[in-house]
DNA sequence: TTCTACAGACGAACACTGTTCGCGTCAAGT
DNA sequence: ACTTGACGCGAACAGTGTTCGTCTGTAGAA
């Protein structure tokens, strides 16, 4: 079941509906409510297989921050090489499934061995996972051509236009920043991200 | 045309299909072909003119941390208000409109003014985005009912029976972190991400 | 071995979505 | 007043997830 459906997985979410799944079991779309109750849930089987990929470290509390960064970043290519599964981790409200459960736990680990504690690493896994899951997400749209060139650029020039139709004063950052948003510099958001997280994170282990 | 259509997504993105909005208007669904050329580009609309309203701070260097925390704050709150629009924050790949322009340069003006260069206040901007839209999409789901309590309460205690059956030692820190997950704690949980966001701002800022 | 009963697989249909084609109508230009 | 043009929009198309009721294959009883 599951494996039918990574085979489809890879050739992108949109592709994964009911009937395409069906036609790869050669039967109909109703025969797959027999192994799973809902698209959703087939959806999170889908997740949680990605998700048990990622390496859980042991806690060193010498590197913890080094630790941190390098889950999250775990997180995000597991995410990014499967195409399109970041969406669903989006619309998935509670994840109870068990790869997010040890990925949970490992996170918290670190960051308790960072100096946090329990509610302080609870709230910061929390915006890890909300920031990987939103990279991850950007991250996908561009990789997989689902996102064509030409669009991108001919809304560049729409926005060039349209803030340069207002006073020169209005934009005086916004009309300089189009060089750092190339596809090069996505890592580097990532690593300025990932950096900014751990120096408020050390601030603020470093008040208890 | 905008204005029918604010009227409706006061019902719940959910409600907005063209043929719901047609019908408001007395019309067919293809009538509204005329005005806009997508779904998507209405989707953009409504966007632009929830986030238009978002007040933008002139930049005080004395207090400028507190300002960064306004915005995201005012911007997320201004989502919520608006059923289901978070949604369409997050598969519009780049966001043209002229309220998310003004709103990016008010954050640049205000990182700025905090002492990072403009390469630096890009990036914290990009993430300070992404995370507004990640926390405004799940505060979205549980201030309007999109998410159901009995589900999210059986789904916890799927996920405590799963953690139980393991080791002790396998969850020492996921099994102790629920009461940290109520409604309440959603604030709580915005402003400690806030508190580390500006913290590692403080310190990035302080290394130039 | 033969008959029965039950559970599981699945074909066909339903309700819904966004989008397009081309007809009909209405207003403006000569 | 007649023709011409454009534009609003009804109906249809190609999809989607999901459900209902039939049909089959198998396991157990006689």
């Amino acid at each position: 079941m599951k494996t039918a459906l990574e085979v489809l997985a890879k050739e992108g979410l949109d592709a994964v509906t009911m009937r395409r799944v069906a036609q790869e079991l050669e039967t109909g779309p109703a025969s797959l409510y027999a192994h799973v109750s809902n698209k959703d849930e087939l959806a999170e089987l889908m997740l949680d297989a990605v998700l048990a990929d990622v390496p859980r470290p042991e806690p060193d509390p010498a590197r913890w921050d080094e630790q941190v960064k390098e889950l999250v970043r775990a997180q995000i290519r597991a995410m990014v090489a499967h195409r399109g599964i970041a969406r669903v981790a989006w619309h998935i409200a509670v994840p109870v499934n068990p790869s997010s459960l040890h990925l949970g736990e490992a996170m918290l680990a670190l960051l308790r061995a960072g100096g946090l504690d329990l509610k302080q690493a609870t709230f910061a896994g929390d915006a890890l996972a909300l920031y990987a899951k939103a990279y991850a997400y950007e991250a996908s749209g561009w990789t997989w051509g689902e996102i064509d060139e030409t669009d991108v650029t001919e809304r560049g020039e729409q926005m060039m236009a349209y803030m340069r139709s207002l006073p020169a004063e209005s934009f005086p950052n916004m009309l300089r920043i189009g060089e750092f948003f190339s596809a090069e510099t996505a890592a580097e958001r990532l690593e300025f991200a990932l950096d900014m997280y751990l120096a408020g994170l050390k601030a603020i282990a470093a008040r208890n």
